[in-house]
DNA sequence: GATGAATGAGGATTCATTCAT
DNA sequence: GATGAATGAATCCTCATTCAT
């Protein structure tokens, strides 16, 4: 109960406040806590903090997987970008901690693997919806799936730290655009 | 004098270490300067920090935007790619500076705007060299080129931020993928 | 029971060394306490000082009521008149901090309301005694007993100061001129 | 010249700051002179502001013996405490270095004996004063000229503080109440 | 005579961490 | 399971002082 606490009020500090400039401190007094309780629990900052970020990031890449599972074959691209750009929006702060972690990743050797790792699964999940929109779309395409991927994802995040730094970024505009390359790529990819 | 060897020290240190795990004893050892300079010259720690930071991201847009100069008209398009992908993984110091920014503007509200400005500044570069791309290569094309701009910029940094978190990344694949889209986009553009 | 030792140990560095020249580290070496806790307990050094000569001051403020309370009324003023003189001598560390605080004042803004504030207190409670001096000793005085508390706190204060740097300093004599004046002074003065 | 500047500039900031808050880069701005100048002239910060505090003492001596001296004989003590009441008001700053030279003294071994001989020569020069007062008033007087200077003196410098420390201080009550004191006392000091 | 860049010792402060209860 | 007083290493920062020019 404590424990869940902790980890709340971890996430929210966090995100708020970035890696270093988070305290135990003022995660004890947001979640009400003993500040002894954190090594009691976690081990340490470090230890409670990575075990945040990695959680929030695997969550993250949960939650893209499902959103992506729910949508019909025959529309896949279109809602699957849609669902991407809703997500943006509502929840900044599922961003925020991703970009945490990518810091994180840039300056920790320990942790950089890590995240790696979970790029590299993001871009996998990315690639077989790809390859379910090619196959199902395109006679013959030389598209690699994963490459579309690998486009895509830096993408969405790209887009997503625009929106977050600059909440009048046409986020729609962009993404109606991408829609229209995407499709655009598809229909003439055989030529 | 020593104030730029300050300037250098801070610039390695900072894209190594990240902002805040960047201390003044490891930039006065690394610039073999007193440790006290730092306020002579700067006034704090923050704000040799912030200069360091502020002046890389103009140093690099301003980079960014010769560099585009040089390209001859006709080919404006695949030489602009072509310059960005070498970019990438000549000087990923560069990039490096570049994210801290990011990370820092999104925890400082008082570097917010100015990394917020800076990132206006380059989509707008952007923008006009898709203006010229889209002019002659297109028959009444729809297409706005602020707003490819405003897909490519984030495109570019998240491929950029790909390839310094995973070296074994395809940085080469994407932007070929990316070429053939964008010309693909270009030529049915008006259809 | 730390935090009291801290307050000791300020107290005695403080009339020692004065304010400034007044360090953390030697509190908590005299407290024999680790140099954190100054921060832990009253949030700096500023507010320990403070905080410390605050409670002296009103210490010194209280010390003095009860002093005159057990005053006999018939021999008010000439057992006043000995109760502080005999206080000088026996307490200089108070005397040193009361210097400390008037210095504090003079030069910190903040503060000095806080001080004007205590001497204008004990202006008053000088008064009082004096008014009830004036009222038994005289007939149809014109003697302001606040004018004369205005004359009296300064002096005393003054005439410790002249004893604390300068140990040869004959208080006795001053303290009996001084009461030959005030007797002098109220059996003449409705003339 | 120069040298004359930072005299003045360190005068300035001594009584505003005090001793401890004051910097040399805040009097070297002040003076518009180059910080070693300090040391070039006066050998260092103590140094420098020791002498003019000295200074500033000996002028404060100096000037009240000459205020004294101006006085006509048979009006003495009147002009006298009228002179230094009208000195209190207008020069704040004189009294401000002569606490500041005090609190220095109370702390400052090397100091102490300095401080404490220009109290002593100043209660000499009150007591010639009133040696003369005593002589043409009083017929056979029992009053020690050089006790009522004791008394005198720290009476004046208390008096003053009050005053600096608040400005609704009633000065000319104190100082009505005291002349109408000291003539009570002459006048009937014989019986 | 004068400058001001450079030094470095010493100060306040912060904060993760520990441990007796 | 939980507390929070206490620790102390590490950080930023200030400032008198020096010295080459």
């Amino acid at each position: 109960m404590t424990r869940e606490r902790i980890i709340a009020a971890t996430s929210k500090v966090l995100a708020e406040k970035g890696y270093d400039a988070t305290t135990l401190r003022e995660i004890s007094r947001e979640a009400q806590a003993a500040p002894g309780l954190v090594h009691y629990y976690f081990g340490g900052k470090d230890q409670l903090l990575v075990e945040v970020l990695q959680e929030a990031g695997q969550r993250f890449n949960q939650t893209m997987k499902l959103l992506v599972q729910e949508v019909p074959a025959d529309q896949a691209l279109d809602a699957f970008l849609t669902k991407l750009y809703e997500r943006v929006g509502q929840e900044p702060n599922v961003y925020r901690l991703r970009y945490e972690s990518f810091s994180l990743g840039l300056h920790n050797p320990l942790i950089e693997p890590k995240v790696r790792e979970r790029l590299a699964q993001r871009r996998e999940e990315i690639g077989s919806v790809m390859a379910k929109v090619l196959e199902s779309d395109t006679k013959g395409s030389a598209i690699d799936p994963n490459t579309l991927a690998s486009l895509l994802l830096p993408l969405f995040d790209g887009l997503a730290l625009q929106k977050i730094m600059d909440p009048t970024f046409d986020l729609d505009a962009s993404y109606q655009l991408l829609a229209r390359m995407l499709h655009s790529l598809l229909s003439h990819a055989g030529e």
